[in-house]
DNA sequence: CTGAAAGCGCTTACAG
DNA sequence: CTGAAAGCGCTTACAG
């Protein structure tokens, strides 16, 4: 590695102070021409490049978002990512991620250390005490947790479900099967109350199979459905890898979809319109979560370093989810 | 945001220079049994945290790996990310992560900025000046581009192309299609390269349909392939989405897999064993390669700061890729 | 319009 | 074992 060039490198090859080189490099109007015309001669002549380090002690800030999610390797996180990354880039913050299920100190440190100015939190699993604790401008996007003291973002997962329901009972069905996730989860504890809500609501006869998202949950869950006694023609898996797991050990057990049972699955995951059958289920437009929680979120920083005074308005109104029809639901069978 | 403690809060408390209070958090070892002990209370009492930007400034490193990829809402990348932020997580060190089709003058910065000090990069379609230009520790995974003047890792795509071949015409299969990538990417080339020396070792009848990785170019190399005179009769397509593209589309058309035409695809993704009919493909481990490109970087970080002399060893050997025989491929029909 | 100087919050030779 | 002081590489009042 070559010795980097420093301000003052080109601050003596210019014949000026490095306040001068600074100050042209950060707000060239106030600047004199001619000496403007030296300074980026000299910065072109070096290659110099800011030390974005040292600005950043200096001025008090990271210029960085930090992205927390409890597995970054889930597809579901992605896009969101990507979308944050773009917002983030436009405005010059650079972006780091961590999984979210490190060791307290480990997160704690990470909100701690001054090298980020902002988080986007896609976990509503951690202590409490460890997310206040941050003193940072956070956004809780898609899962949350009460005890966070910090806005939050997402889709109305109980609509969501009822529309769900709505759905399958739209195509006749009056026996509907939910394959919940864990129960520790805000957000299949949400979906399966709106399950149970639209169910009641429209007089439909229920059931719960407890799983945890995962393909697995969804192969055990069809597995269970072929064996009850008077089974559902609908099923409302609450999340995609469900759906397809229980629509792939329907396959295997020689059951149609959504010949013999309609199912309908979570989040709209890139697979799910590639799946087959195509999969009929609730929309969650990512883009659209990840770029508002980066634009929150960077109000919400700008707003703590005293750029503007007035607070980043509350965006109370959800994200909105729609239900996609695909071909993995149908009329029910009589 | 409350101000946040300094380390010379917690010096004035315990009453010791904010030298001790350093060396108490860094390398307690070389202080004073009671005078740490009056450090340590103090850093509880405050609630103290290194202020890690002053840090790195100080010791002139960032504690950081930057992750540049073409698309970070890839699926295939996700899992190399995830495993990156673990081996990195594990020794201290923070992960960045951008797309690395940002601007050139943007991406310059990245990587000279101080704020990285080693780089993983999944692109090999960057220019070669701006890579070069970075001056760090950085290594090329999946994708590569000779012009980079930075060590590579990944799997012999040519051997595993040839294994791609040699499964179809273990089936029997006599006239194979190749649906490739493009042709300004590296990956896209060296497969294809494979299949065609593959095929010709073999006496097979091959032909290429020019594709992208994407879901519609395999769509569309379905449609052109229904249309073929002597239709072969096994598809290698360049990426897994490809693949599921072709296979959805010849579902569409009438045509089954197996039964009408075998197809292997190349990545196994996520989904690769959850479409139906599963995926025949090439597995490349990504925990293993993003483990390795990690641990790799680390070493050479660690060598350019002098932690140690010798440099890092060159694991020319490359990641080892394996054929999973699936559902989507079978004998040949005569 | 420009420069000298202070300071962001640490770490680390150096001296004792 | 401990402290005073310098310095990492910038930016920014302050003064002129």
């Amino acid at each position: 590695m070559v010795p980097r060039v420093r301000i003052k490198d080109v601050a003596m090859l210019a014949g000026v102070s490095t306040a001068t080189v600074s100050r042209t490099l950060s707000s060239p109007e106030t600047v004199g021409q001619k000496t403007r015309e030296k300074v980026i001669k000299a910065v072109k002549a070096t290659g110099y490049r800011i030390n974005g380090a040292a600005r950043d002690l200096r001025q008090r800030r990271a210029r960085s978002i930090l992205i927390l999610a409890p597995n970054l390797s889930n597809t579901f996180f992605s896009q969101i990512f990507a979308a944050i990354q773009e917002e983030a880039s436009e405005v010059g913050l650079t972006v780091q991620i961590s999984d979210s299920r490190i060791g307290r100190d480990r997160l704690l440190s990470l909100g701690q250390d001054g090298r980020a100015d902002g988080i986007v939190l896609l976990d509503g699993g951690l202590d409490p005490d460890v997310v206040n604790g941050w003193n940072l401008p956070l956004i809780q996007l898609s899962e949350w947790n009460i005890a966070y003291d910090a806005p939050r973002l997402g889709i109305d997962n109980h609509a969501a479900a009822d529309l769900a329901v709505e759905h399958l009972a739209g195509l006749g069905h009056r026996r509907i099967l939910h394959v919940s996730g864990p129960q520790e989860n805000v957000l299949a504890v949400t979906r399966q109350e709106g399950f149970l809500a639209g169910a009641k609501k429209r007089g439909i006869d229920q059931s719960v199979f407890p799983g945890d998202f995962t393909l697995e949950a969804g192969a055990e869950a069809a597995r269970f459905w072929s064996t009850m006694q008077h089974r559902p023609t609908g099923v409302f898996c609450a999340s995609d890898e469900c759906a397809l797991g229980f629509i792939s050990e329907c396959a295997h057990m020689g059951f149609e979809v959504p010949g013999d049972v309609s199912v309908i699955g979570f989040d709209d995951i890139d697979f799910a319109d590639r799946f087959l059958p195509s999969l009929t289920t609730i929309h969650q437009p990512r883009n659209e979560m990840g770029r508002t929680a980066a634009k929150r979120v960077i109000a919400m920083m700008r707003a703590a370093q005293g750029e503007d005074a007035e607070p980043a308005p509350d965006l109370k109104d959800s994200i909105k989810a729609t239900l996609v029809d695909r071909a993995s639901t149908g009329r029910a069978a009589l």
